[in-house]
DNA sequence: ACCTGAACACCGTTCAAGT
DNA sequence: ACCTGAACACCGTTCAAGT
């Protein structure tokens, strides 16, 4: 039973670990085939025989920046809201990974079922669960491409009342889901 | 008084008019600066003369996609939201190109002000024009990679039913604004 | 089963130099 | 004022070959 680095080989789940760790350091446009190869010192064309393509990596990464939503328990728009926005955030660039993934049909959608859950009942609940991702994704891209931008010094200061104008805009999709309340 | 192509030099505009073609027949990820250059019989470098980099050359085609919008005469959320998912429409891409000039910080959002008037008078104004902002952007986003997916074969059909799907969720928004009626 | 090495066809950007 | 030519430091992907 040989040991040591000459016999480290790597799986999938270490891949995407360490794509994670580059996302988080160099945000997605520094997130390249070769980075991560490098960071698991390995050569580039070695990654092609644990994905297909950089696609389905990213849809990997993707998933697994979604996976806490499993365990979420969020029983209002709200919670549930708050719980994908706060997996989102939880790796740079998160946001924009993630809507990619989901747009290209390569990674589904755990929030989709969580939204719908928590608008049971009510007659657009469908519709609403929708619309929720669109704006959650949406929103969250707009503000971690802020943070970049605030980095390099191209705009002034990050909006300080972000967590409130998110929730106000969850706010307003929970209203026209009771439409007499 | 010279003639002829040798002295056929480009104008900033006429860069923009180039990637706006190349935008259309390849494509976000096609759209290189390499590309643009060849189609206007350039080097690549000599578009750093018109514009300090891709980036800003980006914001100028976002700009162009979005000019239709100054001549909407949208009174309703509706119809400010058709307006704007036809500008994005009207060019492959349109919406995750003119997502990320806008988050950058480096074009500003005409859609923003349309939204704005037309809800006018309620009190939830400002916060349902960017909820209507991320709203639509998603969405269209979304409804183009789809349609990217269902060209290379990746996914089935893209959804018949997007215009009404589409409508709904603006419903969804206005009725939040609206909670009395 | 898992990886190396070398190659192919690309990128954005800079900068001296030309006209 | 507007552009060329050449270079620099990168990309994703393929594929034969190694162990």
């Amino acid at each position: 039973m040989p040991a040591g680095p000459a016999t480290a080989r790597r799986t999938a789940d270490d891949v995407v670990d360490a794509a994670l760790e580059i996302l988080s350091s160099h945000g997605l446009p520094g997130l390249s085939m070769r980075r991560i190869a490098d960071y698991l010192d390995l050569q580039p064309s070695a990654l092609y025989w644990h994905f297909p393509n950089k696609q389905s990596l990213l849809a990997a990464v993707s998933q697994r920046i979604l996976a806490p939503l499993s365990d979420s328990d969020a029983t209002s728009l709200q919670q549930a809201a708050q719980a994908f926005r706060d997996a989102l955030l939880t790796h740079r660039d998160g946001a924009e990974l993630v809507y990619s993934s989901y747009a290209l049909g390569l990674s589904d959608m755990p929030a989709l079922t969580l939204f719908e859950a928590a608008a049971a009942g009510a007659p657009e609940a469908a519709t609403a669960a929708r619309t929720a991702v669109h704006y959650v994704l949406g929103f969250v891209f707009f503000e971690q491409q802020q943070e970049f931008a605030a980095r390099l010094g191209v705009i002034d200061e990050p909006d300080a009342d972000r967590d409130a104008e998110f929730a106000a805009g969850v706010a307003l999709l929970e209203a026209g889901l009771r439409p007499g309340t």
